[in-house]
Order: C-alpha cells, then structure tokens, then sequence
DNA sequence: GCCAACGTTGGC
DNA sequence: GCCAACGTTGGC
C-alpha cells in the first residue's frame, strides 16, 4: 500500500466536510505531476489530509482513495472555475480519484512541527518551493507523522 | 499583504 | 526550442 498528501484550502474544501460527505471526488487538480501522482493511486491507499493556506498549516486527517483515476468532469464544465477546453470528454486530459473519510488525526500535526523532526527532513511537502497539491509519503514519513500526531503538544 | 518558487504562455 | 513575462501557490 501507498501513502499520499492530499492539500486542501480549508475554506475551500475542509477535512470536516469531508466528514460530512463521506466520499469525495478530488477534482480541480491542474498540474501534472499531480495529476500523475493520482493515477498511481490505488483503492485502498491511505492519505494525509492537509490544510494549506492558513495560519498553521497541518496534517489533520486520514483519507482512503476508493475510487481510482478517472476523468475529471468539472474539466468538461465551462460554468466550473476548473474548465479546460483542452480537456473534452472524448479526450481527457485531467484525471481525479475519489477519496473517503477515515479519521481525524489524535491531533492535527503542524507543518511547522514537520520542519523541527529531523527523520522528516527528506520529506517532499518540506522540500522549498514544493507546490505539489498531491504528493507521495514514504512509509516511514507516514509513520512518524501518526507517531507525533500521538504525542502531547510541545 | 508580500514575495519566492514554479508552471505556463507566447513571441521570436 | 529558448526564454522573458506573467499567473498561481502557499508559507510567512
């Protein structure tokens, strides 16, 4: 089994409303290498949920892929912010996965908290200038992050 | 709000 | 095919 980063703005789509929806397609993804990343997944991969663009930034869930790539339709869409017309349903040319709710985290684990673990110091999120919105997690990166989700506050 | 890093676009 | 200009992401 495989681990991924899922980025979310949380006033956009936050891990609560993934709660509340049981099942998610990840749509809107329009980079490449991120779009690569979610046709490696398969059914049953487990992902951190990140909040990005707030104050403190953080891990604070785990999600399962359910569904695998397949087109994504809000490409097609010319009333959707993410319409492509490069992208048709003929050919498409982005893809998304479906994601379930599994569990919060003990405790949301903070990007700032990442950067003070040095066994984390290869890890992709912390590379400078990463803008990866999906992102693979090596499985020992998964493992201390669950680890210090674990952990008291500092 | 600022700005560095990065991807994309388009002129040549 | 190069590269400058521009837009976006996202931490701070």
């Amino acid at each position: 089994m495989r681990h991924w980063l899922f980025k979310s703005e949380p006033h956009a789509y936050s891990f609560d409303d993934l709660q509340r929806d049981g099942t998610t397609p990840w749509s809107g993804v329009r980079n490449f290498q991120a779009r690569n990343n979610m046709l490696e997944m398969r059914a049953g991969d487990l992902g951190f949920f990140y909040h990005s663009s707030i104050a403190e930034p953080a891990a604070v869930g785990i999600c399962e892929v359910v569904r695998e790539g397949y087109p994504d339709f809000t490409a097609f869409d010319k009333k959707s912010e993410y319409y492509d017309r490069k992208s048709t349903p003929e050919k498409p040319l982005w893809q998304m996965v479906d994601v379930r709710f599994v569990e919060p985290l003990a405790r949301p684990v903070t990007l700032a908290e990442m950067r003070e673990e040095p066994r984390l110091m290869g890890m992709a999120l912390l590379k400078r200038g990463q803008r990866l919105s999906v992102q693979p997690v090596m499985p020992s990166e998964w493992k201390i992050i669950l680890e210090l989700s674990r952990r008291a506050t500092a």
